[in-house]
DNA sequence: TCTACATCCGTACCTAACTACGGAGTCAAG
DNA sequence: CTTGACTCCGTAGTTAGGTACGGATGTAGA
């Protein structure tokens, strides 16, 4: 644990780097978003600095709305599958992507608008932040 | 009954419109997401267009990521608060809003180059898609 | 070697966000 | 003026995504 670059650390040194609980990388395992590691003399897990990013990108994926079912899908796109399905799929995560992208657009507007109405005016203002967001679905 | 801002509807007729479950709707009203309508005579919710933009937004909302308790700070400012108050609210969400932006354009290029790169190749390839989330939190 | 702390495992529990249930009241069409 | 769909309400159950527990075992530093 001395040598960053030859990282190899137990399931409490992976939790710590990737900001999650020790149960968390466990649970992830048994859900296989995660590998299970190869293990030390005894039996005690070992992880590398990819597992990290592995679970960080979990995490990054479920703040922008996917489900852990999703994010299993956005990993066999990783891990890299037969060309033909890894494209499809990709191409309708791209959808899915861009949807969220313009509705966060829209968003983002809206939050501009109100911040400038504020600094210009006193009192109560309203904003049309439900407008923004992708009413035609 | 022309003008359609005066639309009047039941919970049944709000959860068509706005595509949730009657419970849902409910649901949110317990949450305080939708105010309580008013009644007709007996003692049934009546709602308007204005609702069912409501229980829309809070769908699309859900979707980019945000929990029912980041839906209601949202709707808060879009109901007007004051106005240092709403602003300070307002540019908190934005610092979020632009982080998500941030990872989904980058997922976005990955998930445009995996696509090109099969198109061009055949066999297996790998995708740099956990590299293109926000390692650096 | 001793000791403190980490890891092992299964199982139980928790919160968020619904979803279903059931009995009683309402209402509009026939 | 009945009938069947819809609404009322409270409460209980479900699913996703973790979190906590606890007894046994492993392991690194004094």
């Amino acid at each position: 644990m001395r040598d960053p670059t030859r990282l190899e650390m137990t399931i409490g040194g992976l939790a710590a780097s990737a900001g999650v609980h020790v149960e968390t990388i466990r649970f992830y395992q048994r859900k296989r978003l995660l590998a299970e590691p190869r293990r030390s003399y005894g039996r005690i897990r070992r992880y590398g600095a990819a597992d990290v990013a592995r679970v960080r990108f979990v995490k990054s994926a479920q703040r922008l709305g996917f489900s852990l079912d999703e994010v299993a899908g956005l990993l066999r796109l990783e891990d890299g599958t037969h060309c033909d399905e890894a494209r499809a799929a990709a191409e309708h995560k791209l959808v899915d992507v861009r949807a969220k992208l313009a509705d966060l657009r829209h968003m983002e507007t809206a939050l501009v608008q109100l911040v400038r109405l504020c600094a210009a005016s006193s009192g109560h203002v309203r904003c049309p932040l439900i407008a923004a967001l992708g009413q035609g679905e």
